[in-house]
DNA sequence: ACTTTTGTTAACCATTTGGTTAAACTATAT
DNA sequence: ATATAGTTTAACCAAATGGTTAACAAAAGT
């Protein structure tokens, strides 16, 4: 579908639809022309604002990958208590997810790839997340006695996995389950309340 | 790296050969020339046994989804009580993943990429998988009082999460979590009993 | 006005890649 | 031994793909 959306000059065209291939296609499955033809413009364009494929792919997965992990930071180097931590991480992670379905998939599937530049590149900054506070936060908590004893490390797993797998394995959910796109929608919606309740009925003494 | 294998006859080593490759590169990363290499054989060779990368491709997706998919049945299908079911699924799911630690991400990623050819194929069989009887399960138990009232998909959702998540996101989990390869393969067998212990607190009345 | 810089394109190029062909090699049957 | 069917290879081919070039158009300085 090429799109002559002449509101953005070229440069922006190109990055959405960059955005747009890359994230659904995946940097293997990305075709120039692909890129080329959704931003309504001639392929050598491509070349002309951004080197090659490698450079033009690595300004999305930068931008991408932003959204995916900065926000884990801050959720969990607050100062908020333990369950309220976890509410909000699960709600805004599922409305960014929301508003990007794609997101997981595409920046798990690209760090799978190359974990070596995922590393450097998004980790290298200090918004690399930083579960230590969280997962010190928990033993708190335990010696406290306000929860059950469980591995701080388990418990983040199952936070995050809870949270983020039926984004990446939606297709395949909606499937078996016979779930229309709404049903799906409200389903996460539901999630952003239940998924806390499940993890404190899970811990709290 | 050539293998001379000479142990397995020249199909078989395809078959290998383009397991491994397909399996970590997907489809639109893999190349034919790789696969031939791995096996150590002539490109050639590999149209002469299976016509072209599509029908090869569907031959090893085909081998994997089967390992992926019918297991999950035969727990769902079983006529276990419901905490039994769920140590079953997540222990030998978690067992499977730990010897074939690629297959989540493989099956994932490919289903995503075309939903329809995996509704076809995979589910046409009888080894669809069929949650019916275990939502069921589910309600039954919230009905006789022995659990909490909780909507059996979110638990369904829960449960396959915590199980999968870990391994489809191994690189970024590690990475983030500073876990040597020993360090995640004992936690990931340290789960085979988290996971139900963590649900059941969760649940049970 | 006109010169220079920036943006855009059509045509082209080199490499990669999936796939083919014809010949050679191997085993097996006659 | 030799014909035959199955197996394997080197060389080749055509299409796809990332990338370049040269010319042209549009803005921006002067």
């Amino acid at each position: 579908m090429v799109k002559k959306t002449k509101d953005k000059g070229a440069e922006g065209r190109i990055l959405a639809a960059a955005r747009k291939v890359f994230t659904t296609k995946g940097m293997a499955g990305a075709r120039m022309q692909d890129i080329a033809d959704e931003a309504g413009i001639n392929k050598a364009l491509l070349h002309y604002y951004f080197r090659d494929k490698d450079k033009l792919f690595e300004t999305i997965f930068m931008g991408e990958a932003q959204k995916f992990f900065p926000k884990i930071n801050a959720i969990f180097q607050s100062d908020d208590p333990l369950f309220e931590k976890m509410e909000k991480f699960v709600s805004e992670y599922i409305e960014e997810m929301q508003e990007n379905p794609y997101l997981p998939w595409f920046v798990i599937n690209e760090v799978n790839r190359d974990p070596e530049r995922f590393m450097q590149s998004v980790l290298g900054n200090d918004n690399r997340p930083k579960p230590a506070k969280f997962l010190e936060q928990i033993e708190k908590e335990i010696k406290k006695g306000t929860i059950k004893r469980i591995s701080p490390v388990h418990l983040l797993m199952n936070l995050i996995s809870m949270t983020i797998f039926p984004f990446v394995a939606r297709p395949m959910i909606t499937r078996n389950l016979r779930m229309s796109d709404l049903q799906f929608k409200q389903a996460m919606e539901q999630r952003k309340k239940e998924i806390p309740k499940f993890i404190i009925d899970a811990i709290k003494k």
